[in-house]
DNA sequence: ACCTGAACACCGTTCAAGT
DNA sequence: ACCTGAACACCGTTCAAGT
């Protein structure tokens, strides 16, 4: 009943182990990616790095912190935003996709942004494109401001819910039913509405939209 | 030391307490709307029911089932989207219009359905006034479902977007000196980047354009 | 400087037992 | 039919204590 504890540190038999604060957020990186910032618990992390939950707080101070630190650490790795095609709509639909793209690769990026509340932070490597290309298509001050802040948010709101849909088990069942009843007499349109969007086209003719209509008025 | 247990049922002397699954569903209801989705706990609902948390169990399964229940009250609640407008384009941005403002109205909607993946319920009245809209406006079939797909997805991505930023205190300081760098040489830019954004504007250019250019197409 | 266990104040959920 | 307490398996965080 008692006397028997279960052995506490996996791949130490006696006496402290040692973690660095690198080794910390590393392992706290993997736990993110295989599932999301709900699969982190400080004291999972603590047990996989085979040391008392204590000294994770030693070096990180406490879970936002560290939820932050990955937030920079993901952006770093993500870079500048490449810029291609020659005229101003082409460029800056350009970044569009290339953010999209960047975020949509690192899923857990968005489980990250999403917890902290960190979406603007998220959105800076498309800023510093889109600031430039709306520049030299000739926009600047508070026009500049609203086309940067205008395709941004395109970007941001797009991607944050297209994932928030995927991964999803199809609509609801509920979901169908209504479906139903509204596209009577369309029976195309009911079954195109069932399948899932084609988020490519979808962001395609936002983007562009936007962006056409943004310059057009230059 | 003991014999104390400080008490339990707050207005309750002695026995058992009774609920309704209506009067859990409503109170749960309220913790929702004053403090989030996190406000709400199945063991701080039943203290304050003022029943033991097991009760709560036995009226709605488990938190899940509780939140999903919820979200079905809220858009009850929301009922039909209205339309005004005479021409075609001024019909679908209204239906945008009136969309983002009754889940705007609604903060704890998406605060529940963040939590449970839901955002295609939350989009449903929407859907509805949509199909209604673009099939008076002769859009029929696949193409009719892209122009919904179209501005469902600028609607629920900017407001849960918006949502998202408003109530942060302002930019982080990193992204402030972002900015500085990226916006120099033009300094009214630089200004109008640190106020939060127009989103009411910035709305409108969006839906605009998008509306304007799924019709013309047509 | 860095690690430890104990403790506090929370969670959601299950289960056998009461009336 | 509806409520109960006890118990399980988790959380994040603080603190005094060790080396």
């Amino acid at each position: 009943m008692d006397g028997t504890r279960a052995t506490p540190k996996p791949g130490n038999a006696a006496g402290a182990s040692r973690v660095t604060r690198d080794a910390v957020l590393s392992t706290a990186m993997r736990l993110v990616m295989e599932s999301g910032t709900e699969g982190l618990s400080m004291r999972k992390l603590a047990a996989e790095l085979g040391v008392a939950v204590t000294s994770i707080y030693w070096h990180v101070g406490n879970r936002e912190a560290l939820l932050d630190e990955l937030v920079e650490r993901v952006l770093r790795d993500m870079g500048t935003i490449r810029v291609t095609g020659t005229t101003p709509v082409a460029r800056i639909v350009s970044i569009a996709q290339a953010s999209r793209h960047a975020i949509l690769d690192r899923p857990h990026l968005i489980s990250l942004v999403r917890e902290r509340g960190l979406d603007s932070l998220m959105m800076l490597p498309t800023r510093r494109a889109l600031v430039r290309e709306f520049a030299a298509a000739g926009l600047h001050g508070t026009r500049a401001a609203l086309a940067v802040q205008s395709v941004q948010y395109q970007v941001a709101g797009f991607v944050m819910l297209e994932r928030a849909l995927t991964g999803l088990p199809v609509e609801p069942p509920l979901v169908q039913a209504w479906l139903d009843e509204v596209a009577e007499g369309d029976p195309e349109l009911a079954r195109s509405m069932y399948d899932p969007a084609d988020t490519d086209t979808l962001f395609d003719v936002a983007v562009r939209s936007i962006v056409e209509s943004l310059l057009h008025e230059a």
